[in-house]
RNA sequence: GGGAGUUUAGCUCAGUUGGUAGAGUACCUGCCUUACAAGCAGAGGGUCAUAGGUUCGAGCCCUAUAACUCCCACCA
């Protein structure tokens, strides 16, 4: 017997651990069955869970549980990303230290040890909503077998020419102190100050003007270009300008990148500022003079200026630029700058080696690749390939920091030639490993250990690898390749879903995965998106289930168009909740007739039977038609609104004939039971993909035909019903006007209507004629006249007799 | 500056291929109906962002504009 109450919170627990016990949700590597597999994205490891994040984990969950009712075999992993930089950054906020105060090694220690207690409460919240992933086969970003793939991963693209080491300039964030990639950038308006300063040229003594926002790149400076079209300053090109205060002599040269309206026109290029200073030293092959340290300080080597932080060095600079008459004019200025997304520090240039990805020189295939797989919904393609075609660097996968992968290589300590470990060595940790030759071809003996790690993106972008085990003995590389689902959030489709497809298409030459499926984002309110870093997010998780369950919390998340921002509102969690107590209600109610129940083959339903089940299949295939385009909140709209329908007309009508055979009949009572028998089981199955606890509760207590119901299988109606559904219709719409007629009068619905005159189409008249007592019984008819006319219906009477007495 | 998305009832959102504007919620009016008052029956509430265009007919198709969100570029 169903309680009379359902208490979510005892039963919620029960059955996480009894699915938990019965392993409903492993992955059968044996199975026949074919496979749907989902590369779910790893949450970083670096603070809380917030709604947000369920939003999105919940819709992919449902596409998981949808495509285990549709046969499929499930490999549903989930990872834990609890490598490189975020981690390092959690590590270092709770110990209130910076990593090289704490040492390489302990410092890792701490990392370790840190995730490890954020994976738990993941794993735990996660459950508790009902994630229903295979833990056995879940992965995290830092671990020996993670790490060998990684390597691994590295290798291949090593052999294969797609990975190189070079010296280069390379974003550089001096605050994590390490080389970071395009990805990682994020754009932030900032004030600052325009500064006009004059220069003047060495041959006439001209002087002219150039506006900087970084004066403190002066003694950086090695060229000076203006536009050969600018009329105002062509005529400088070819002579040579002296740097003011710095006293240091530059050539003046022409290249049509100069905005001629930009500034005074006339730009200093420095080494570096930024990324078209870059391109100049490329393309003009000028001299280098990189004038930072690591740490965000002019180098000593700098006269006057060596020692100071970068600000203070821009003050400096100012101040003696002033006193030396040579500043015309300072403005204010709100510009956009590049930071680092980690700690939100601008980013600076730096020159070193590292270890980069070929991007450039397959741009078009990885645009193919996007075109090769379906995209949901389908204008996120356009942000894969715009991302794709304005990308201007290779990928720098070299991290000047210490939680991470590292990379499985030596340098030979005369030539600096590397070597690289053997991939049955893998993995090496070459701080510790020694390489497996004693001599270098220069005939040195000694190697230095590369002491940079991965970056976290070279990890998280092999997750495919990492779910087919690559390399190993016993792989799912047969069945992986590739994976059926990718999904994420809108926001790293650059990073990790593009990543993953460079690496796939270098290791493959194929893609990762045949679908992406993009949620959008939660906004706390218009136009303000919930995230960690704004601290915006009101509610914790943990307690919004225990004030409505994860049932409902579901419900929440799974509404709503995909891709499509949601603003967060409470509204959304009651309507969940009067859902879910309506499914409770109801299922009681059928229980409550299915005592007597068996199951029998049986084809001779009422007419309203036939109505509602024709009803439900017509339904089922929007269902599952809008699941397959993974647009899961329109699926449960769709479902809702049938459920809605069945609970308060074809219940009511029901219920007459439930409770009362011996005026009904008992063959009536039966087509009654078997069809609220049939479309309970099945509406149970269709919730379960949003509800798997409350339908799992009620699915034991009356079903039980498998160990769950979330190892059953959507088997889809066959009947032809079609003519039943429009006249069904109808009738409802005819019961609809007469109960608006009780409504009207202000008496209860119990009473009693004397006359109802009806004028309605031949068809109309069967079905009524055929469904009359089910017709009468459920608006209390004690006359129906019904007349006929062409087309439709007219209700023409409803004569009200007396309320019944209490 | 380039691109994408959004704009529909007070609020949160649906609206398949063009054919009389929908749901929930809130508000209002009734009703304890042999599952459910966390319920049931009903009422009111909309220049479908704006302006044009195509069409017999546009929330939907086309053009332009505005606001908001996101991505990219600009950072001299």
């Amino acid at each position: 017997m169903l309680d009379k109450k359902y208490n979510a919170q005892e039963k919620e627990q029960k059955w996480q651990d009894y699915w938990k016990e019965n392993q409903i949700y492993k992955f059968d590597k044996d199975s026949k069955k074919p496979v749907y597999s989902i590369d779910t994205p790893p949450p970083t490891v670096n603070g809380k869970i917030h709604i947000g994040h369920i939003f999105s984990y919940s819709q992919t969950e449902m596409i998981a549980r949808y495509k285990r009712l549709r046969g499929y075999n499930i490999f549903y992993p989930f990872g834990f990303d609890d490598n490189g930089l975020p981690s390092e950054r959690l590590v270092e906020r709770e110990q209130g230290k910076k990593a090289h105060e704490i040492g390489r090694e302990n410092f890792s220690k701490l990392c370790y040890e840190t995730t490890d207690k954020y994976e738990r409460d993941f794993k735990d919240l996660f459950s508790k909503m009902g994630v229903s992933t295979d833990w056995g086969i879940a992965y995290k970003t830092v671990s020996p077998s993670t790490i060998k793939i990684s390597q691994k991963s590295f290798l291949d693209l090593v052999k294969k020419g797609h990975a190189y080491h070079k010296e280069s300039p390379a974003l550089w964030c001096n605050e994590c102190m390490t080389s970071i990639a395009q990805a990682e950038l994020e754009t932030k308006t900032i004030k600052t100050t325009f500064n006009y300063v004059n220069f003047t040229t060495v041959e006439d003594g001209e002087v002219f003007t150039i506006a900087t926002t970084r004066p403190e790149l002066l003694p950086a400076i090695v060229c000076v270009f203006v536009n050969p079209n600018d009329e105002k300053h062509k005529h400088l090109i070819g002579k040579t300008a002296i740097i003011p205060v710095v006293n240091v002599t530059v050539p003046i040269m022409a290249d049509e990148k100069v905005a001629i309206d930009k500034g005074t026109g006339v730009v200093m290029c420095c080494t570096f500022g930024d990324q078209t200073d870059i391109e100049w030293w490329k393309k003009y092959n000028l001299p280098l003079k990189h004038i930072f340290t690591d740490n965000g300080r002019i180098k000593d080597s700098v006269p006057n200026y060596g020692g100071l932080k970068i600000k203070e060095a821009r003050a400096k600079i100012v101040e003696d630029l002033q006193a030396a008459g040579c500043v015309v004019k300072i403005e204010e200025l709100e510009h956009e700058v590049q930071t680092h997304e980690r700690c939100g520090k601008e980013v600076e240039y730096a020159v070193m080696k590292q270890w980069f990805i070929d991007i450039m020189n397959h741009k078009k295939d990885f645009i193919e690749m996007g075109n090769q797989i379906t995209w949901h919904p389908a204008h996120m393609h356009n942000r894969y390939n715009e991302w794709v075609d304005n990308i201007m660097w290779d990928w720098c996968i070299s991290r000047q920091r210490y939680f991470g992968v590292p990379f499985p290589v030596w340098y030979c300590k005369k030539c600096g030639k590397p070597v690289f470990a053997c991939e049955e060595d893998l993995p090496v940790n070459p701080l510790v490993d020694k390489p497996k030759i004693d001599k270098c071809e220069c005939g040195c003996t000694e190697f230095v250990p590369e002491t940079d790690v991965m970056d976290t993106w070279a990890t998280s972008s092999v997750t495919p690898l990492i779910n087919m085990r690559y390399g190993e003995k016993e792989n799912f590389e047969n069945i992986l390749k590739p994976m059926s689902l990718r999904s994420n959030a809108s926001e790293i489709i650059r990073t990790w879903d593009f990543y993953t497809i460079v690496k796939s298409f270098y290791h493959f030459g194929m893609i990762p995965w045949q679908n992406v499926m993009i949620s959008g984002f939660i906004m706390a309110s218009k136009g303000e998106k919930i995230s960690k870093s704004k601290g915006n997010s009101k509610v914790e998780p943990l307690d919004l289930i225990k004030e409505y369950s994860a049932d409902v919390i579901r419900y929440w998340a799974g509404s709503g168009r995909l891709g499509t921002d949601v603003i967060y509102s409470e509204e959304t969690f009651l309507r969940g909740r009067k859902l879910v107590n309506k499914l409770w209600n109801v299922a009681k109610f059928i229980e409550m007739h299915l005592a007597d129940f068996e199951d029998k083959k049986f084809d001779n339903y009422q007419f309203i039977d036939r109505w509602i089940l024709g009803k439900f299949q017509e339904m089922e295939k929007g269902f599952v038609k809008y699941l397959d385009e993974y647009e899961v909140g329109l699926a449960l709209n769709h479902l809702e609104k049938f459920f809605w329908n069945f609970c308060d007309n074809y219940v009511e009508i029901v219920k007459h004939r439930l409770y009362r055979p011996e005026e009904f009949g008992v063959e009536p009572r039966y087509s009654g039971q078997k069809t609220v028998y049939m479309i309970l089981y099945k509406l149970l199955q269709d919730f379960s993909i949003y509800f798997p606890f409350i339908t799992e509760e009620i699915y034991q207590e009356l079903y039980k035909k498998e160990k769950s119901i979330h190892l059953t299988q959507i088997v889809p109606f066959e009947f032809d019903f079609k003519e039943e559904v429009k006249l069904g219709d109808d009738l409802v719409d005819i019961i609809s006007v007469a109960r608006g007629e009780k409504t009207a009068k202000n008496v209860t619905l119990k009473t009693p209507i004397k006359n109802l005159d009806l004028s309605v189409n031949d068809d109309l008249k069967k079905a009524l004629k055929e469904a009359e007592k089910d017709f009468k019984a459920t608006l209390f008819v004690e006359n129906l006249n019904v007349k006929t006319q062409k087309d439709g219906y007219n209700v023409e009477k409803v004569e009200l007799g007396d309320p019944p007495q209490q």
